[in-house]
DNA sequence: CGACACACCTGGATGC
DNA sequence: TGCATCCAGGTGTGTC
């Protein structure tokens, strides 16, 4: 579910309630986590600790807590932070969170492929050591992204999905990106010429700000904070849409499967290059 | 390096 | 209506 603009719209929606507040009690659910603190860290590092700040790294949300504690969390697939959900029968709820003046976190997941993990003052948030650059970093640049890509053979939309290099960017945005771009979601990545890179990197930056501005896409299951869907799955020009006519040149969209992950686009507006 | 299978889970859509 | 099958926004492991 959530990608970098997802995960960008809960951060934004949570961090001015919950910075400056203290968590007060967690409370925790029976069944497992995909990656989760035991219930006793949780209850050991949480309680009486202000939220200092807020920040996101890639697909991951970083709650900065007093004392140097550093809270983790990863949605996974459908992993959801509500505040103040009504909170009677929720299903899938596994953690909630009481802070100070009635405020309520819950962390909602019904394929429990989420992580919620603490880490202590001064140790490695070790998930966070594979997380590559965010794409609106300085540091990102067409010159670097041709570097990394330099000698590849793999499919640039495989290079997109790859975390280690760009943080954030998921299926969705991938197809989209590779859309906007122009470029054949097979074309080895190494084949892409300066401008190849200058153009995705624009359309790359372009995309997931929109997406943001709108709220995230909601295909299935996501939800901010307050538990509002996103719109910018109106904006969606290949992603889901195998079958239909492309909206901007009237070709049939196709779907292909590159590593285990379907891929979108426009034969069309998205030709194969056949040779560089 | 990278393709690929498989794993972790549940639920919705589809097909018979 | 029931049941089997496939599919899903993410990440990680192991094999070849």
């Amino acid at each position: 579910m959530p990608e970098l603009p997802e995960v960008e719209v809960i951060r934004r929606g949570l961090a001015p309630r919950l910075v400056g507040r203290r968590f007060l009690a967690v409370r925790i659910g029976n069944k497992p986590l995909r990656q989760a603190s035991p219930p006793e860290e949780l209850a050991r590092w949480l309680p009486g600790r202000r939220v200092e700040r807020l920040r996101r790294r890639g697909k991951y949300l970083v709650f900065g807590l007093e004392g140097g504690v550093t809270l983790l969390i990863h949605l996974g697939m459908t992993g959801r932070l509500l505040l103040n959900p009504p909170l009677d029968r929720d299903d899938h709820v596994h953690l909630v969170f009481t802070l100070e003046e009635g405020l309520t976190l819950a962390f909602q997941d019904v394929r429990r492929f989420g992580q919620v993990l603490v880490f202590a003052p001064g140790e490695p948030l070790i998930p966070l050591g594979q997380v590559g650059r965010e794409p609106f970093s300085r540091r990102v640049t067409p010159a670097w992204l041709g570097e990394m890509a330099r000698g590849r053979t793999r499919p640039v939309k495989n290079f997109l999905l790859d975390g280690r290099i760009l943080a954030g960017i998921g299926n969705i945005y991938a197809c989209e990106i590779l859309f906007a771009a122009g470029l054949h979601p097979a074309t080895p990545a190494g084949a892409l010429s300066v401008a190849d890179w200058e153009r995705l990197l624009k359309e790359t930056r372009c995309i997931l700000a929109r997406a943001i501005r709108r709220g995230g896409t909601t295909v299935n299951d996501f939800l901010n904070s307050q538990g509002e869907t996103g719109l910018f799955q109106l904006e969606l020009r290949v992603y889901g849409r195998k079958g239909e006519p492309c909206r901007r040149c009237g070709s049939t969209i196709e779907r292909l499967v590159q590593a285990g992950r379907a891929s979108f686009f426009c034969p069309r507006c998205q030709p194969e290059k056949t040779h560089f």
